[in-house]
DNA sequence: TGAAATGTTGGGGCG
DNA sequence: ACGCCCCAACATTTC
């Protein structure tokens, strides 16, 4: 049995990694990885530095760790839809396996692969999450549109197994026809798509993404549920772009989370629950693939978003004058990554405040998030839109002023990312615009030169929402 | 995984 | 001492 084991970049790694031990325990086995351009040519590269970076690195890592166990992880460039299948008859194998990705983008591709390898099975395991996507239906049949129903029914039909070891080695590569030699590339380092290295974003690979989760659950994990929501506080597990690139398994996540946290039932549900949460965004995809592109909630059609040039080149750059929302802007450009809390201030800002369609931030979100993941992406934007399913009620407006006193009561997070604001006291750090004169003075701050005033009064900004939406959605 | 407006209550100041 | 009013503090309703 040879098996060509394609790694598609949401499984880079080697532990419970089923396609490659169970080919490497029935026989030849060559790993592959394609170099498409539909993400590697350097002008599409750039325009996702973030990913690109740590999706090499962890490609890198791939590689290494292939090596080290014996075999060797072949690179080659061009488009899987014509790449995948030429190799698989080159290398005469048996079959093509790989993990399934279920986002629309990847079902065309993978449905064109099997149309062209033809009669070479193309196995594709699920594994992307813990549940196949779409599987898990209510008791009339339909798709789950409110959550906890759907994390119940996660709780009582699924069965997360546990995660497999690495093998403890790997077939060699057999001798390759001089066909696929002449295709095979190198690893690209960031620099050959056009990026340059960013230090800030985290380090890609299994080693790293095994790290964080470990640290995580020996340390904030204990009291995540409380933790979770404190901007300025590392209390999060940031393995969203290790979920997203499979640098470590969901189950695997799943199951150290589970038994490590064993004594801290409140923290442990919590953060279970957010991995139902991503369950949750790829299973909503899975049925309804048009919430990339609209409204969840179909009242939402045509909803009269404005064309608000400055208040968007605003947002995007961290000068709206709201500290919190200027934070998270600014931690999105500098690391490619931003606190959850912040995540939905920002977006209930964008959407509500300013009223700029929601999708426009989706998309620069897409754009420099490492962890941007179009289910979990998509699923955030219309939640705290409010168009979403089992979306907040649209007329909840965050105040970002409260939600930063709340969630930021020390604005350590936002001093973090504002250093023009970092001697202004608690009391007016969510708010400069309100601070006396004689403390701004103290503080070295000039409303409206070294931070801004508020691009939109909150009050003014919320009736306006509240009352456009009631137009819109009656 | 809200916030603001409105309603209610009860203690204390004050004539 | 009594009644009236004010207004926190808390509860409920509305968006």
């Amino acid at each position: 049995m040879r098996t060509l084991v394609w790694f598609r970049g949401k499984d880079l790694r080697v532990a419970d990694h089923a396609p490659l031990a169970d080919a490497a325990a029935a026989g030849e086995t060559i790993p592959l990885f394609v170099l498409d351009p539909y993400f590697f040519a350097p002008e599409r590269a750039r325009e996702i530095p973030h990913r690109m970076q740590y999706l090499v690195e962890s490609l890198a890592e791939l590689a290494r760790s292939i090596e080290k166990l014996g075999s060797r992880l072949v690179v080659v460039g061009g488009k899987s839809t014509e790449v995948v299948p030429a190799l698989a008859r080159e290398l005469g194998v048996d079959r093509v396996v790989g993990y399934r990705w279920t986002e629309p983008v990847g079902k065309e591709r993978d449905r064109r692969v099997t149309k062209a390898l033809a009669e070479i099975p193309f196995d594709l395991y699920d594994g992307e999450t813990l549940a196949t996507p779409g599987k898990l239906l209510t008791g009339s049949g339909t798709p789950f549109a409110v959550f906890t129903p759907f994390a119940n029914a996660f709780a009582k039909d699924v069965v997360v197994g546990a995660p497999r070891r690495a093998p403890r080695s790997l077939p060699p590569v057999p001798k390759l026809p001089r066909s696929v030699v002449a295709r095979e590339v190198a690893v690209p380092v960031p620099e050959d798509l056009g990026i340059t290295p960013n230090p800030r974003i985290v380090r890609g690979g299994e080693a790293a993404a095994r790290a964080r989760l470990r640290a995580f659950l020996r340390g904030p994990g204990a009291r995540y549920d409380v933790g979770r929501d404190l901007m300025g506080e590392a209390g999060t597990s940031r393995v969203s772009q290790d979920l997203k690139f499979g640098t470590i398994s969901a189950r695997a996540v799943f199951g150290h989370a589970k038994e490590a946290l064993a004594e801290h039932p409140k923290a442990r549900r919590a953060y279970l629950n957010e991995l139902v949460w991503r369950e949750f965004a790829y299973d909503v995809l899975e049925h309804r693939p048009d919430v990339l592109s609209e409204p969840f909630r179909p009242a939402w059609q045509g909803f009269p978003w404005r064309e608000d040039e400055a208040g968007w080149r605003a947002w995007v750059s961290g000068t709206t004058g709201y500290p919190v929302v200027d934070a998270s802007a600014r931690q999105l450009l500098t690391e490619g990554f931003v606190h959850n809390r912040a995540r939905m201030i920002t977006a209930s800002f964008l959407a509500k405040h300013l009223l700029v369609d929601f999708r426009r931030g989706e998309e620069h979100f897409m754009r420099f998030l490492t962890d941007g993941d179009w289910a979990a992406n998509d699923l955030g934007w219309q939640w705290s839109t409010g168009c979403g399913v089992d979306a907040q009620p649209w007329f909840r407006v965050f105040n970002p002023v409260l939600q930063g006193a709340k969630f930021d009561a020390r604005g350590a997070y936002v001093r973090r990312w504002l250093p023009e604001l970092a001697n202004l006291g608690d009391r007016w750090i969510h708010q400069p615009w309100e601070a006396p004169a004689a403390e701004l003075a103290r503080a070295g701050i000039v409303l409206g030169e070294t931070y801004p005033r508020p691009i939109v009064d909150h009050a003014f900004a919320r009736q306006r929402f509240l009352a456009t939406a009631k137009g819109h959605l009656g």
